[in-house]
DNA sequence: CGACTCTTTGATCCTGATCAACACCGGTGG
DNA sequence: CCACCGGTGTTGATCAGGATCAAAGAGTCG
Protein backbone atom coordinates (compact mmCIF):
# COMPACT_ATOMS: atom_id res chain seq x y z
CA UNK A 1 0.00 0.00 0.00
CA UNK A 2 2.91 2.06 0.47
CA UNK A 3 5.62 3.80 -2.26
CA UNK A 4 8.85 5.37 -1.87
CA UNK A 5 8.39 8.98 -0.82
CA UNK A 6 8.44 10.44 -4.86
CA UNK A 7 11.09 13.52 -4.36
CA UNK A 8 8.91 15.38 -6.70
CA UNK A 9 5.38 14.95 -8.04
CA UNK A 10 5.32 12.68 -10.71
CA UNK A 11 3.50 13.99 -13.90
CA UNK A 12 0.05 11.62 -14.18
CA UNK A 13 -1.91 11.52 -17.44
CA UNK A 14 -3.47 14.19 -18.01
CA UNK A 15 -6.35 14.08 -19.92
CA UNK A 16 -7.19 17.74 -20.91
CA UNK A 17 -10.68 18.56 -22.46
CA UNK A 18 -12.52 15.47 -20.64
CA UNK A 19 -15.37 17.24 -19.32
CA UNK A 20 -17.55 15.67 -17.03
CA UNK A 21 -21.20 14.28 -18.35
CA UNK A 22 -22.47 13.69 -14.52
CA UNK A 23 -22.08 9.92 -15.26
CA UNK A 24 -19.23 9.36 -12.76
CA UNK A 25 -20.06 6.84 -9.57
CA UNK A 26 -20.26 9.56 -7.32
CA UNK A 27 -21.92 12.12 -9.54
CA UNK A 28 -24.66 13.22 -6.80
CA UNK A 29 -22.11 13.35 -4.01
CA UNK A 30 -19.66 15.62 -6.40
CA UNK A 31 -19.39 18.98 -4.63
CA UNK A 32 -18.23 20.60 -7.32
CA UNK A 33 -21.41 20.56 -8.85
CA UNK A 34 -23.30 20.31 -5.25
CA UNK A 35 -24.25 16.86 -6.70
CA UNK A 36 -25.76 18.13 -10.28
CA UNK A 37 -26.86 21.46 -9.20
CA UNK A 38 -28.65 23.03 -12.65
CA UNK A 39 -27.32 26.55 -11.27
CA UNK A 40 -23.94 25.34 -11.09
CA UNK A 41 -23.91 22.66 -14.33
CA UNK A 42 -21.02 25.25 -15.97
CA UNK A 43 -18.32 23.63 -14.12
CA UNK A 44 -18.83 20.52 -15.89
CA UNK A 45 -17.43 21.88 -18.85
CA UNK A 46 -14.06 22.73 -17.39
CA UNK A 47 -13.38 19.86 -15.20
CA UNK A 48 -10.37 17.46 -16.37
CA UNK A 49 -10.08 13.73 -15.12
CA UNK A 50 -6.29 13.23 -14.01
CA UNK A 51 -4.84 10.14 -12.94
CA UNK A 52 -3.86 7.37 -11.89
CA UNK A 53 -1.38 8.06 -9.25
CA UNK A 54 -0.29 4.89 -6.77
CA UNK A 55 -0.46 5.53 -3.15
CA UNK A 56 2.08 8.44 -2.27
CA UNK A 57 2.59 9.95 -5.18
CA UNK A 58 2.24 14.00 -4.59
CA UNK A 59 -0.32 15.71 -6.42
CA UNK A 60 0.85 19.41 -5.40
CA UNK A 61 3.53 20.32 -2.92
CA UNK A 62 4.35 23.61 -1.22
CA UNK A 63 5.54 25.92 -3.34
CA UNK A 64 3.87 24.64 -6.44
CA UNK A 65 1.89 27.24 -8.58
CA UNK A 66 -1.73 27.11 -8.03
CA UNK A 67 -3.29 26.61 -11.14
CA UNK A 68 -6.28 24.66 -10.23
CA UNK A 69 -8.87 22.97 -7.79
CA UNK A 70 -9.26 19.10 -7.10
CA UNK A 71 -11.76 16.59 -6.07
CA UNK A 72 -11.33 12.79 -5.36
CA UNK A 73 -12.55 10.97 -8.51
CA UNK A 74 -11.55 7.58 -7.08
CA UNK A 75 -9.79 6.55 -4.28
CA UNK A 76 -8.50 8.96 -1.65
CA UNK A 77 -5.87 11.74 -0.74
CA UNK A 78 -4.69 13.31 2.47
CA UNK A 79 -3.10 17.22 2.95
CA UNK A 80 -0.26 17.08 5.07
CA UNK A 81 1.46 20.30 6.46
CA UNK A 82 4.94 19.94 7.93
CA UNK A 83 4.94 16.30 7.79
CA UNK A 84 1.29 15.88 9.71
CA UNK A 85 -1.72 14.58 8.26
CA UNK A 86 -4.33 17.82 8.22
CA UNK A 87 -6.70 16.44 5.97
CA UNK A 88 -8.47 13.05 4.62
CA UNK A 89 -10.16 13.73 1.07
CA UNK A 90 -12.98 11.27 0.46
CA UNK A 91 -14.57 11.04 -3.36
CA UNK A 92 -16.63 13.58 -4.38
CA UNK A 93 -15.00 16.27 -1.73
CA UNK A 94 -13.28 19.51 -3.26
CA UNK A 95 -10.02 20.79 -2.13
CA UNK A 96 -6.97 22.57 -2.73
CA UNK A 97 -9.31 25.63 -2.70
CA UNK A 98 -6.57 27.72 -1.53
CA UNK A 99 -7.09 31.69 -0.32
CA UNK A 100 -8.31 33.34 -3.26
CA UNK A 101 -5.28 35.62 -3.66
CA UNK A 102 -2.55 32.91 -3.63
CA UNK A 103 -0.60 32.12 -6.10
CA UNK A 104 0.94 28.78 -5.11
CA UNK A 105 -0.02 25.85 -2.76
CA UNK A 106 0.49 25.65 0.74
CA UNK A 107 0.69 22.10 1.99
CA UNK A 108 1.17 18.95 -0.07
CA UNK A 109 -1.41 16.79 -1.55
CA UNK A 110 -0.77 13.26 -2.10
CA UNK A 111 -2.77 10.22 -3.34
CA UNK A 112 -3.79 7.37 -0.69
CA UNK A 113 -3.61 3.77 -2.79
CA UNK A 114 -4.71 3.83 -6.57
CA UNK A 115 -5.96 7.58 -6.84
CA UNK A 116 -7.89 9.63 -9.84
CA UNK A 117 -8.92 13.13 -9.40
CA UNK A 118 -10.79 15.96 -10.87
CA UNK A 119 -9.36 19.13 -12.09
CA UNK A 120 -10.53 22.33 -11.93
CA UNK A 121 -7.90 24.46 -14.21
CA UNK A 122 -8.11 28.16 -11.80
CA UNK A 123 -8.64 29.91 -14.54
CA UNK A 124 -11.77 28.35 -15.88
CA UNK A 125 -13.70 28.61 -12.94
CA UNK A 126 -12.55 32.59 -12.16
CA UNK A 127 -14.31 32.98 -15.20
CA UNK A 128 -16.88 30.87 -14.49
CA UNK A 129 -17.61 32.44 -11.13
CA UNK A 130 -17.37 35.82 -12.85
CA UNK A 131 -20.04 34.86 -14.99
CA UNK A 132 -22.27 32.97 -12.18
CA UNK A 133 -22.99 34.19 -8.53
CA UNK A 134 -24.15 30.75 -7.42
CA UNK A 135 -20.42 29.10 -8.44
CA UNK A 136 -18.79 32.29 -7.33
CA UNK A 137 -20.69 32.10 -3.75
CA UNK A 138 -20.30 27.85 -3.43
CA UNK A 139 -16.83 28.08 -4.00
CA UNK A 140 -16.43 30.87 -1.50
CA UNK A 141 -18.90 28.75 1.23
CA UNK A 142 -16.52 25.83 0.14
CA UNK A 143 -13.02 27.52 0.56
CA UNK A 144 -14.30 28.66 3.91
CA UNK A 145 -14.94 25.28 5.05
CA UNK A 146 -11.76 23.78 3.80
CA UNK A 147 -10.12 26.60 6.02
CA UNK A 148 -12.06 26.10 9.02
CA UNK A 149 -11.29 22.24 8.51
CA UNK A 150 -7.37 22.74 8.06
CA UNK A 151 -7.40 24.88 11.10
CA UNK A 152 -9.52 22.33 13.20
CA UNK A 153 -7.38 20.44 15.85
CA UNK A 154 -8.21 17.46 16.87
CA UNK A 155 -6.49 17.09 20.07
CA UNK A 156 -9.14 17.15 22.18
CA UNK A 157 -10.48 14.45 24.69
CA UNK A 158 -8.72 11.04 24.80
CA UNK A 159 -7.55 8.61 22.25
CA UNK A 160 -10.48 6.48 22.19
CA UNK A 161 -12.73 9.47 21.80
CA UNK A 162 -10.69 10.82 19.11
CA UNK A 163 -10.47 8.14 17.67
CA UNK A 164 -14.26 7.08 17.36
CA UNK A 165 -14.71 10.43 16.43
CA UNK A 166 -12.74 10.20 13.73
CA UNK A 167 -14.31 6.54 12.44
CA UNK A 168 -18.00 8.64 12.61
CA UNK A 169 -16.86 11.49 10.75
CA UNK A 170 -15.32 8.98 7.94
CA UNK A 171 -18.42 7.52 8.12
CA UNK A 172 -21.03 10.41 7.41
CA UNK A 173 -19.06 11.38 4.96
CA UNK A 174 -19.02 8.24 3.28
CA UNK A 175 -22.74 8.58 3.53
CA UNK A 176 -22.99 11.16 1.13
CA UNK A 177 -20.94 8.51 -1.74
CA UNK A 178 -22.43 5.14 -0.80
CA UNK A 179 -25.42 5.72 1.18
CA UNK A 180 -25.72 3.49 3.39
CA UNK A 181 -22.85 0.91 4.54
CA UNK A 182 -21.57 -0.87 7.32
CA UNK A 183 -18.14 -0.77 5.50
CA UNK A 184 -15.75 2.38 6.07
CA UNK A 185 -12.33 1.65 3.60
CA UNK A 186 -9.56 2.71 5.88
CA UNK A 187 -6.58 2.78 2.81
CA UNK A 188 -4.63 5.61 5.06
CA UNK A 189 -2.07 3.82 7.06
CA UNK A 190 -2.17 3.75 10.76
CA UNK A 191 0.44 6.16 11.25
CA UNK A 192 -1.40 8.18 8.80
CA UNK A 193 -4.33 8.80 11.32
CA UNK A 194 -2.06 8.69 14.20
CA UNK A 195 -0.38 11.68 12.61
CA UNK A 196 -3.87 13.26 11.67
CA UNK A 197 -5.34 12.57 15.69
CA UNK A 198 -2.18 13.40 17.24
CA UNK A 199 -1.12 10.26 18.44
CA UNK A 200 0.89 7.15 17.80
CA UNK A 201 0.20 4.50 15.35
CA UNK A 202 -0.04 1.85 18.41
CA UNK A 203 -2.10 3.52 20.10
CA UNK A 204 -4.80 4.19 17.02
CA UNK A 205 -3.83 0.01 16.57
CA UNK A 206 -4.99 -0.07 20.21
CA UNK A 207 -7.92 2.10 20.20
CA UNK A 208 -9.23 0.46 17.14
CA UNK A 209 -9.01 -3.41 18.83
CA UNK A 210 -10.95 -1.51 21.79
CA UNK A 211 -13.66 -0.91 19.88
CA UNK A 212 -13.65 -4.17 18.40
CA UNK A 213 -13.47 -5.62 21.63
CA UNK A 214 -16.47 -3.69 22.67
CA UNK A 215 -18.44 -4.73 19.35
CA UNK A 216 -18.60 -1.83 18.09
CA UNK A 217 -16.94 -2.11 14.78
CA UNK A 218 -15.11 -5.09 13.10
CA UNK A 219 -11.74 -5.39 11.40
CA UNK A 220 -11.24 -5.90 8.24
CA UNK A 221 -7.60 -5.58 6.08
CA UNK A 222 -8.99 -2.66 3.94
CA UNK A 223 -11.10 -0.77 6.63
CA UNK A 224 -13.80 -1.43 9.33
CA UNK A 225 -17.13 -2.89 9.65
CA UNK A 226 -19.02 -0.40 11.61
CA UNK A 227 -21.91 -2.70 13.80
CA UNK A 228 -22.78 0.26 16.42
CA UNK A 229 -22.96 4.08 14.81
CA UNK A 230 -24.44 4.95 18.29
CA UNK A 231 -21.81 4.48 20.53
CA UNK A 232 -19.50 5.80 18.31
CA UNK A 233 -20.56 8.96 18.32
CA UNK A 234 -19.20 11.02 21.33
CA UNK A 235 -21.22 10.90 24.19
CA UNK A 236 -21.58 13.93 25.73
CA UNK A 237 -22.98 13.51 29.52
CA UNK A 238 -23.86 16.51 30.93
CA UNK A 239 -24.15 19.46 28.46
CA UNK A 240 -21.64 22.28 28.63
CA UNK A 241 -18.81 20.15 30.64
CA UNK A 242 -15.61 19.03 28.90
CA UNK A 243 -13.63 17.54 30.97
CA UNK A 244 -10.20 18.10 28.75
CA UNK A 245 -9.07 20.73 30.88
CA UNK A 246 -8.66 21.09 35.21
CA UNK A 247 -11.36 22.90 36.76
CA UNK A 248 -11.39 25.77 38.28
CA UNK A 249 -13.17 28.26 40.83
CA UNK B 1 -6.61 35.44 49.29
CA UNK B 2 -9.73 33.86 48.03
CA UNK B 3 -13.52 35.04 48.55
CA UNK B 4 -16.52 33.16 48.40
CA UNK B 5 -17.78 32.79 44.71
CA UNK B 6 -20.03 36.03 44.59
CA UNK B 7 -23.14 35.24 42.52
CA UNK B 8 -23.74 38.60 41.85
CA UNK B 9 -21.39 41.13 40.50
CA UNK B 10 -21.39 43.33 43.63
CA UNK B 11 -21.65 46.99 43.18
CA UNK B 12 -18.48 48.94 43.55
CA UNK B 13 -17.73 52.39 44.47
CA UNK B 14 -18.47 54.38 41.36
CA UNK B 15 -16.70 57.49 40.93
CA UNK B 16 -18.66 58.74 38.15
CA UNK B 17 -16.96 61.89 36.32
CA UNK B 18 -13.34 61.20 38.05
CA UNK B 19 -11.67 61.87 34.82
CA UNK B 20 -8.18 61.09 34.35
CA UNK B 21 -5.17 63.71 34.57
CA UNK B 22 -2.56 61.47 33.31
CA UNK B 23 -1.23 61.34 36.93
CA UNK B 24 -1.70 57.53 38.31
CA UNK B 25 1.09 55.41 38.69
CA UNK B 26 1.38 53.64 35.00
CA UNK B 27 0.64 56.48 32.91
CA UNK B 28 2.89 55.68 30.71
CA UNK B 29 2.06 51.89 30.33
CA UNK B 30 -1.63 52.95 29.82
CA UNK B 31 -3.06 51.03 27.00
CA UNK B 32 -6.34 53.48 26.19
CA UNK B 33 -3.86 56.55 25.74
CA UNK B 34 -1.10 54.59 24.00
CA UNK B 35 0.97 56.15 27.12
CA UNK B 36 -0.25 59.56 26.76
CA UNK B 37 -0.40 60.29 23.05
CA UNK B 38 -1.39 63.31 22.71
CA UNK B 39 -3.70 62.15 19.70
CA UNK B 40 -5.65 60.03 22.16
CA UNK B 41 -6.07 62.52 25.21
CA UNK B 42 -9.98 63.01 24.04
CA UNK B 43 -10.06 59.54 25.92
CA UNK B 44 -8.60 61.04 29.98
CA UNK B 45 -11.89 62.98 29.73
CA UNK B 46 -14.70 60.02 29.29
CA UNK B 47 -12.65 57.59 32.12
CA UNK B 48 -13.77 56.71 35.56
CA UNK B 49 -12.28 55.15 38.40
CA UNK B 50 -13.86 52.26 39.75
CA UNK B 51 -13.47 50.31 42.80
CA UNK B 52 -12.27 48.52 45.34
CA UNK B 53 -13.04 45.30 44.57
CA UNK B 54 -11.73 43.03 46.48
CA UNK B 55 -10.34 39.55 45.53
CA UNK B 56 -12.84 37.34 43.36
CA UNK B 57 -15.14 40.27 42.84
CA UNK B 58 -16.46 39.88 39.11
CA UNK B 59 -16.54 43.20 37.73
CA UNK B 60 -18.96 41.64 34.54
CA UNK B 61 -20.21 38.11 33.78
CA UNK B 62 -21.58 36.20 30.90
CA UNK B 63 -24.85 38.04 29.56
CA UNK B 64 -24.33 41.74 31.73
CA UNK B 65 -24.98 44.18 29.35
CA UNK B 66 -21.45 45.73 27.64
CA UNK B 67 -21.62 49.16 28.77
CA UNK B 68 -17.97 50.22 28.67
CA UNK B 69 -14.17 49.12 28.33
CA UNK B 70 -11.69 48.94 31.91
CA UNK B 71 -8.74 48.52 32.28
CA UNK B 72 -6.53 47.63 35.38
CA UNK B 73 -5.66 50.86 37.56
CA UNK B 74 -4.28 48.75 40.12
CA UNK B 75 -4.10 45.05 41.39
CA UNK B 76 -5.08 42.54 38.84
CA UNK B 77 -7.79 41.02 37.08
CA UNK B 78 -8.66 38.05 35.09
CA UNK B 79 -11.22 37.04 32.61
CA UNK B 80 -12.68 33.29 33.17
CA UNK B 81 -14.50 31.55 30.20
CA UNK B 82 -16.82 28.62 31.15
CA UNK B 83 -14.82 28.33 34.58
CA UNK B 84 -11.36 28.74 32.37
CA UNK B 85 -9.37 31.49 32.99
CA UNK B 86 -8.32 32.83 29.47
CA UNK B 87 -6.63 35.85 30.25
CA UNK B 88 -4.96 37.79 33.36
CA UNK B 89 -4.72 41.83 32.90
CA UNK B 90 -2.01 43.69 34.12
CA UNK B 91 -2.41 47.39 35.04
CA UNK B 92 -2.47 49.29 32.38
CA UNK B 93 -3.81 47.02 30.08
CA UNK B 94 -7.31 47.92 28.78
CA UNK B 95 -9.72 44.77 28.05
CA UNK B 96 -13.73 43.70 27.59
CA UNK B 97 -13.84 45.50 24.29
CA UNK B 98 -15.85 42.65 22.81
CA UNK B 99 -17.10 42.85 19.29
CA UNK B 100 -17.90 45.85 18.17
CA UNK B 101 -21.68 45.12 17.59
CA UNK B 102 -21.71 42.56 21.43
CA UNK B 103 -24.62 43.74 23.16
CA UNK B 104 -23.78 41.57 26.47
CA UNK B 105 -20.30 40.31 28.01
CA UNK B 106 -19.33 36.85 27.10
CA UNK B 107 -17.18 36.33 30.06
CA UNK B 108 -16.63 36.87 33.64
CA UNK B 109 -14.19 39.28 34.41
CA UNK B 110 -13.25 39.00 38.23
CA UNK B 111 -10.64 40.84 40.56
CA UNK B 112 -7.21 39.51 41.60
CA UNK B 113 -6.98 40.79 45.80
CA UNK B 114 -7.59 44.12 46.19
CA UNK B 115 -8.48 45.65 42.40
CA UNK B 116 -9.27 49.40 40.65
CA UNK B 117 -10.22 49.93 37.72
CA UNK B 118 -10.37 52.27 35.22
CA UNK B 119 -13.71 52.30 33.09
CA UNK B 120 -14.09 54.05 29.70
CA UNK B 121 -18.17 54.17 29.50
CA UNK B 122 -18.74 52.40 25.63
CA UNK B 123 -21.43 55.40 24.63
CA UNK B 124 -18.17 57.96 25.46
CA UNK B 125 -16.06 55.94 23.57
CA UNK B 126 -18.24 55.45 20.76
CA UNK B 127 -18.66 59.23 20.16
CA UNK B 128 -14.57 59.76 20.32
CA UNK B 129 -13.78 57.40 17.74
CA UNK B 130 -16.69 58.88 15.20
CA UNK B 131 -14.51 62.48 16.03
CA UNK B 132 -10.54 60.78 16.01
CA UNK B 133 -9.66 58.42 13.97
CA UNK B 134 -6.68 57.62 15.72
CA UNK B 135 -8.63 56.54 18.57
CA UNK B 136 -10.99 54.53 16.26
CA UNK B 137 -8.14 52.79 14.87
CA UNK B 138 -6.35 52.59 18.07
CA UNK B 139 -9.23 50.44 19.67
CA UNK B 140 -9.62 48.49 17.01
CA UNK B 141 -5.98 47.31 17.04
CA UNK B 142 -6.51 46.73 20.35
CA UNK B 143 -9.80 44.88 20.13
CA UNK B 144 -7.86 42.59 17.01
CA UNK B 145 -5.39 42.07 20.19
CA UNK B 146 -7.79 40.75 22.72
CA UNK B 147 -9.79 38.52 20.41
CA UNK B 148 -6.25 36.86 19.33
CA UNK B 149 -4.92 36.64 23.11
CA UNK B 150 -8.52 35.18 24.18
CA UNK B 151 -8.54 32.28 21.07
CA UNK B 152 -4.60 31.51 21.73
CA UNK B 153 -4.36 27.93 23.37
CA UNK B 154 -1.10 27.21 25.92
CA UNK B 155 -1.34 23.96 25.26
CA UNK B 156 1.81 23.93 23.26
CA UNK B 157 4.86 22.28 25.09
CA UNK B 158 4.81 20.00 28.10
CA UNK B 159 4.28 21.78 31.41
CA UNK B 160 7.50 23.23 32.34
CA UNK B 161 7.77 24.85 29.04
CA UNK B 162 4.43 26.70 29.67
CA UNK B 163 4.92 27.84 32.62
CA UNK B 164 7.93 29.34 32.36
CA UNK B 165 6.95 30.67 29.50
CA UNK B 166 4.22 31.71 31.22
CA UNK B 167 6.38 33.76 33.61
CA UNK B 168 8.00 35.48 30.39
CA UNK B 169 5.09 36.41 29.60
CA UNK B 170 4.18 38.30 32.25
CA UNK B 171 7.56 39.70 33.30
CA UNK B 172 7.86 41.47 29.46
CA UNK B 173 4.20 42.70 30.19
CA UNK B 174 5.23 44.37 33.64
CA UNK B 175 8.01 45.75 31.77
CA UNK B 176 6.05 48.35 30.57
CA UNK B 177 5.02 48.93 34.00
CA UNK B 178 7.54 49.15 36.37
CA UNK B 179 10.77 49.35 34.00
CA UNK B 180 13.68 46.74 34.98
CA UNK B 181 12.55 44.45 37.92
CA UNK B 182 13.22 41.06 38.65
CA UNK B 183 9.90 40.98 41.15
CA UNK B 184 7.23 39.34 39.34
CA UNK B 185 3.44 39.26 41.49
CA UNK B 186 1.43 36.04 41.37
CA UNK B 187 -1.62 37.08 43.14
CA UNK B 188 -3.68 34.93 41.43
CA UNK B 189 -4.30 31.26 42.77
CA UNK B 190 -2.07 28.44 41.46
CA UNK B 191 -5.23 26.77 40.48
CA UNK B 192 -5.51 29.85 38.23
CA UNK B 193 -2.41 29.76 36.74
CA UNK B 194 -2.90 25.76 36.41
CA UNK B 195 -6.56 26.99 34.63
CA UNK B 196 -4.77 29.16 32.24
CA UNK B 197 -2.29 26.92 31.38
CA UNK B 198 -3.91 23.91 31.27
CA UNK B 199 -2.73 21.79 34.19
CA UNK B 200 -3.12 21.11 37.87
CA UNK B 201 -2.24 23.36 40.37
CA UNK B 202 -0.10 20.88 41.75
CA UNK B 203 1.97 21.00 38.92
CA UNK B 204 2.36 24.26 38.35
CA UNK B 205 3.70 24.43 42.27
CA UNK B 206 6.30 21.34 40.95
CA UNK B 207 7.23 23.52 37.78
CA UNK B 208 8.05 26.81 40.03
CA UNK B 209 9.62 24.66 42.71
CA UNK B 210 11.78 23.28 39.33
CA UNK B 211 13.19 25.98 38.16
CA UNK B 212 13.87 27.78 41.71
CA UNK B 213 15.92 24.24 42.04
CA UNK B 214 17.61 25.15 38.49
CA UNK B 215 18.76 28.79 40.04
CA UNK B 216 15.93 30.48 37.20
CA UNK B 217 13.88 32.31 40.16
CA UNK B 218 13.12 32.67 43.64
CA UNK B 219 10.02 32.30 44.96
CA UNK B 220 8.44 34.73 47.44
CA UNK B 221 5.23 34.64 49.11
CA UNK B 222 3.26 37.25 46.59
CA UNK B 223 5.12 36.28 43.38
CA UNK B 224 8.68 35.95 42.15
CA UNK B 225 12.27 37.01 41.64
CA UNK B 226 13.60 36.05 38.12
CA UNK B 227 16.93 35.95 38.27
CA UNK B 228 18.13 34.33 35.02
CA UNK B 229 15.29 35.37 32.77
CA UNK B 230 17.42 34.15 29.28
CA UNK B 231 16.33 30.56 30.95
CA UNK B 232 12.99 31.43 31.28
CA UNK B 233 12.45 31.94 27.29
CA UNK B 234 11.29 28.82 25.86
CA UNK B 235 14.69 27.92 23.90
CA UNK B 236 14.38 26.57 20.46
CA UNK B 237 17.10 24.30 20.06
CA UNK B 238 16.17 23.62 15.90
CA UNK B 239 13.98 25.76 13.87
CA UNK B 240 10.80 23.71 12.58
CA UNK B 241 10.80 21.46 14.52
CA UNK B 242 7.91 20.69 16.70
CA UNK B 243 8.12 17.65 19.16
CA UNK B 244 4.42 17.92 19.78
CA UNK B 245 3.26 15.66 17.46
CA UNK B 246 4.47 12.57 16.51
CA UNK B 247 5.76 12.32 12.73
CA UNK B 248 4.93 10.83 9.92
CA UNK B 249 5.90 9.68 6.09
C1' DC C 1 -6.21 32.59 68.86
C1' DG C 2 -8.68 29.70 65.65
C1' DA C 3 -10.82 28.53 61.43
C1' DC C 4 -10.02 28.63 56.83
C1' DT C 5 -7.81 28.60 52.52
C1' DC C 6 -3.87 28.03 49.81
C1' DT C 7 0.53 25.90 48.94
C1' DT C 8 3.65 22.33 49.09
C1' DT C 9 4.98 17.66 48.95
C1' DG C 10 4.61 12.68 48.70
C1' DA C 11 2.32 8.46 46.88
C1' DT C 12 -0.19 6.41 43.49
C1' DC C 13 -2.53 5.91 39.14
C1' DC C 14 -3.62 6.49 34.24
C1' DT C 15 -2.84 7.60 29.63
C1' DG C 16 -0.34 7.26 25.86
C1' DA C 17 4.62 7.28 23.81
C1' DT C 18 8.33 4.48 22.82
C1' DC C 19 10.74 0.35 21.89
C1' DA C 20 11.07 -4.31 20.50
C1' DA C 21 9.46 -8.66 18.75
C1' DC C 22 6.66 -10.92 15.68
C1' DA C 23 3.04 -11.89 12.13
C1' DC C 24 1.47 -10.80 7.73
C1' DC C 25 1.42 -9.56 3.03
C1' DG C 26 2.75 -8.30 -1.64
C1' DG C 27 6.37 -8.12 -4.59
C1' DT C 28 10.82 -9.94 -6.54
C1' DG C 29 14.06 -12.87 -8.04
C1' DG C 30 16.11 -17.35 -8.01
C1' DC D 1 7.29 -22.81 -6.82
C1' DC D 2 9.53 -21.01 -3.07
C1' DA D 3 12.85 -18.20 -0.34
C1' DC D 4 13.59 -13.65 0.60
C1' DC D 5 12.64 -8.87 1.83
C1' DG D 6 10.89 -4.44 3.15
C1' DG D 7 6.96 -2.24 4.84
C1' DT D 8 2.98 -2.38 7.73
C1' DG D 9 0.08 -3.93 11.52
C1' DT D 10 -0.32 -6.00 15.96
C1' DT D 11 0.94 -6.84 20.57
C1' DG D 12 3.54 -6.81 24.85
C1' DA D 13 6.82 -4.40 28.05
C1' DT D 14 8.47 -0.41 29.76
C1' DC D 15 8.67 4.52 30.60
C1' DA D 16 7.51 9.43 31.37
C1' DG D 17 4.46 13.16 32.18
C1' DG D 18 1.14 14.79 34.62
C1' DA D 19 -3.52 14.07 37.19
C1' DT D 20 -5.41 12.85 41.41
C1' DC D 21 -5.61 12.10 46.24
C1' DA D 22 -4.09 12.84 50.77
C1' DA D 23 -1.67 14.97 54.40
C1' DA D 24 1.18 18.25 56.21
C1' DG D 25 2.91 23.40 56.54
C1' DA D 26 1.92 28.39 56.06
C1' DG D 27 -0.38 32.35 55.83
C1' DT D 28 -4.43 35.23 56.51
C1' DC D 29 -8.32 37.21 58.30
C1' DG D 30 -12.01 37.28 61.38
Amino acid sequence: MSHALSAAPRPPAWRPGSACNGSCRHASACEATRGGDPALLGVRGVVERVGPFSDGDRLVQPGSPHRGYFSVLSGMAKTTDANRVVAFHLPGELFALEPTRAQVHERSISAIGKTWFCRFPRDAMSDLCGDNDDIARHLAALRRREHRLLKASHDDGDALTRVSGFLFDLRCRRRHIEGESAFVPLPMSREDIGSYLGMSAATVTRMLGRLRAAGILTIRADGIDVSDEASLVPRQDSPGSKPSRSFIS
